[in-house]
DNA sequence: TTCATATGTTTTCATTTGATTGTATTTTGT
DNA sequence: ACAAAATACAATCAAATGAAAACATATGAA
């Protein structure tokens, strides 16, 4: 039987019941385990299934959200700690943007459980505003077209609207970062990012340490207009230098608690 | 059973009750109860449930969703059939609008399950953009202040980002209909509604029968302005002449596959 | 032949699971 | 309200299972 027989074979049998294991495919089509961990891998490369461990599954209805859950699975402690040490520099009282990403729906969820009050939270991203939902902070959607499989608001209406508010702090996720600047892969999100970033009094960029010497494709800021970073320990010692040059805050998760120490 | 599917059998478990033991869950899966501790941990982590003292409960921002699923399982039936209705009148190529509100929650899964396309949805409602994203439709949301305990946009953006549209159609949901015209009991979100029936072409009210003969308090509709009423059956004789009176075309699901028959 | 691709085998490492145990929490009985 | 009993928990460990890497083999094309 030709592989591409084989996994076309494997799709089938999943589709009839949503999961399978490799033991089974690789009893039922008469090929080695390793072939079909070969075969999931690819098959998962292509955004057919999601490989598990034993196995594999189909990318349910709830497809996209998985993916994000996925997505926050990763770095979970980090972006906890992160977070955790975020929502330190927010005060009762003020207005924040917290962007699109990962870190900042951590964020969300502690100042949940922190319930700072009054507070005023921007955002542009659905699973971060659905998240907020029935907690007592003003919470205000930036309007947009939903991006394709992610829950980001972009577009004219998201910038728009973003130009009609001013807040105290805005908390910007990224995907990547070298010695040109901060940056993510789509361009849409990158013009949303640096909007962001010029409708607040002062802005922290929130960040894994994976995440440096990491490039990505739109830059959307460059060192010279973030006021602070927040990661949790530490970052390449060049980048570190190039921030501290361009009198960008470093903020370690893993230190005690501490407030501005730039 | 793969792990990752047992989770997802938990996490389906526990939308359908609210809550859920170790126990219970042990027995259901066949698994050891450490196991499922430690499922329900992993869940935890990515906030998808609350771990308690012997189990498990939604979050409470899956409360409010489940309150708002909980008030769509009123007239299931009726809204479903209304619904699908509804989407009869969407062709591929349209804009349209989908106003918050249960029966218009039912229409979005109706044109999920259609897959109608090319399509362009604006709504002013998270649960039904969220229950939107990763199909194929171009979805947009408008932004706005977040309702409190609900999941409707509302407030100067919202109205700002719809004079910014002008769609085919226009789907509003409605809580109470009287001789004065249509109701809601928000004022804000009367205004929103408001506009989105003047920010499109045509406008269907979609509104069970129940809704009829029960004044609410903000009015946000004539029935001068109304073009269509799509609803379950039988409605009071009363408003019925009314409305044709007014020119409405009133459309009953329960009947055949129909086009306009105002 | 020689190379590329696909598959299989083996070894080593990682993950999942369930059992055990001591501790914490809740419930029950007084 | 308090102590005792029942239940649940977290931590640890061992066994089973799966994954990944390195290497080997086979098949067909250049």
């Amino acid at each position: 039987m030709l592989e591409e027989t084989r996994k076309k074979k494997i799709i089938e049998f999943m589709k009839e019941r949503g999961e399978v294991t490799v033991n089974i495919l690789a009893k039922l089509l008469d090929v080695s385990g390793a072939t079909i961990r070969k075969d999931l891998s690819n098959l998962e490369d292509l955004g057919l299934i999601v490989r598990t461990h034993g196995g594999a599954v189909l990318p349910s209805h709830t497809k996209v959200e998985w993916n994000f859950i996925q997505k926050s699975k990763q770095h979970v402690k980090e972006k906890k700690s992160i977070a955790k040490k975020a929502v330190e520099f927010v005060n009762p009282g003020d207005s924040i943007i917290l962007d699109s990403g990962t870190t900042t729906l951590a964020m969300a969820r502690e100042i949940k459980r922190t319930n700072l009050h009054p507070l005023t939270i921007v955002t542009n991203n659905l699973f971060i505003a659905t998240e907020l939902v029935g907690t007592n902070v003003d919470l205000v959607v930036l309007g947009g077209n939903v991006r394709e499989n992610s829950f980001s608001l972009i577009g004219n209406l998201c910038e728009n609207g973003l130009t009609k508010v001013y807040v105290d702090k805005a908390f910007i996720g990224t995907t990547g970062a070298s010695e040109k600047g901060f940056m993510t892969p789509d361009i849409n999100e990158a013009r949303i990012k640096t909007i962001m970033i010029s409708q607040s009094r002062e802005n922290f960029i929130v960040a894994d340490s994976s995440k440096f010497e990491r490039p990505s494709f739109a830059i959307y800021a460059t060192f010279e207009s973030v006021d602070h970073v927040i990661t949790d320990r530490d970052i390449p010692k060049k980048v570190e230098e190039m921030l501290k040059k361009s009198n960008v805050g470093v903020i370690k998760a893993t230190e005690g608690r501490n407030q501005y120490d730039t």
